[in-house]
DNA sequence: TTCACAATCACGCGGCGTCAAGGTAT
DNA sequence: GATACCTTGACGCCGCGTGATTGTGA
């Protein structure tokens, strides 16, 4: 990873997040870009574009923005090599058994998506085929 | 199926809806239950709750409630062996693409939850590993 | 009569989308 | 000097959560 920077229209295309999205992030204190030009553009670093990514990937598993910050933020201190304190090694225990539930849920869903896609095929097909009125009966 | 009606709480119960989602989807026209007892309670049909439960389903595709009404209406009458005009057809083959679509935008986010849940579980041990063995708990 | 369940407001919030008006230059 | 990109407001929407208050009765 290169030392270099990028603007927010870089970052949103590279990690596919709208612009507000980032700057919301940023409000709510979730990515802080570090510096700016002397014209206030913002200047993203790599090691934004990760947190941005992770957000985006925690984001679907049902965890809001505070949470997601917390998470990160307690990702980053342990890969940091820092020690963690009691409530914070339970607060990561936690939110590890978390998304492996989530994960859980998630694959429901995939599941009920399958049966969803395969009734709409199904409906699909058949309206497609109009000169076959076979099952007009539900 | 036998011929019978529910009550909003046995619902909310059987489908996994809050009472507040129930009532919202009636308000904006989704789901409207075709009967009241006497004194205002909402009952129920089994079609009813085959309907919410598809609202569930399709929700988490990222369907606006507007666009799952649609998708319902669409299938509704296409499995009642009406026939559908042809921008109805279009809509359709329409909403059959995105929902595959979509199903495969979930299977990258359940990848994605799989790596975090790995990171986080290498994390949460080595914070653990002072000493101590598995299961951390929350 | 009591108690669980239900009804209708009404306010609020998270997570952005979407202008509008103006400044910047990786 | 033109253009693409950026800035900060500010308002709005969706999809509900959360009371508060009052009525119902599978």
């Amino acid at each position: 990873m290169a030392d270099r920077t990028y603007q927010i229209g870089d970052v949103a295309e590279r990690v596919g997040l709208s612009l507000r999205t980032i700057r919301y992030y940023e409000e709510v204190g979730l990515v802080v870009p570090p510096e700016r030009t002397s014209g206030g553009f913002r200047l993203y670093t790599d090691a934004d574009i990760e947190r941005l990514t992770m957000v985006r990937e925690l984001k679907p598993l049902g965890f809001s923005l505070d949470e997601v910050r917390e998470i990160l933020d307690l990702i980053e201190a342990r890969e940091a090599g820092e020690p963690l304190a009691g409530e914070q090694r339970a607060a990561l225990a936690n939110y590890t058994a978390q998304v492996t539930e989530r994960y859980e849920r998630l694959r429901d869903r995939l599941a009920a998506a399958d049966r969803i896609a395969r009734r709409l095929r199904r409906n699909s097909e058949q309206s497609a085929t109009s000169s076959l009125p076979e099952t007009v009966r539900g």
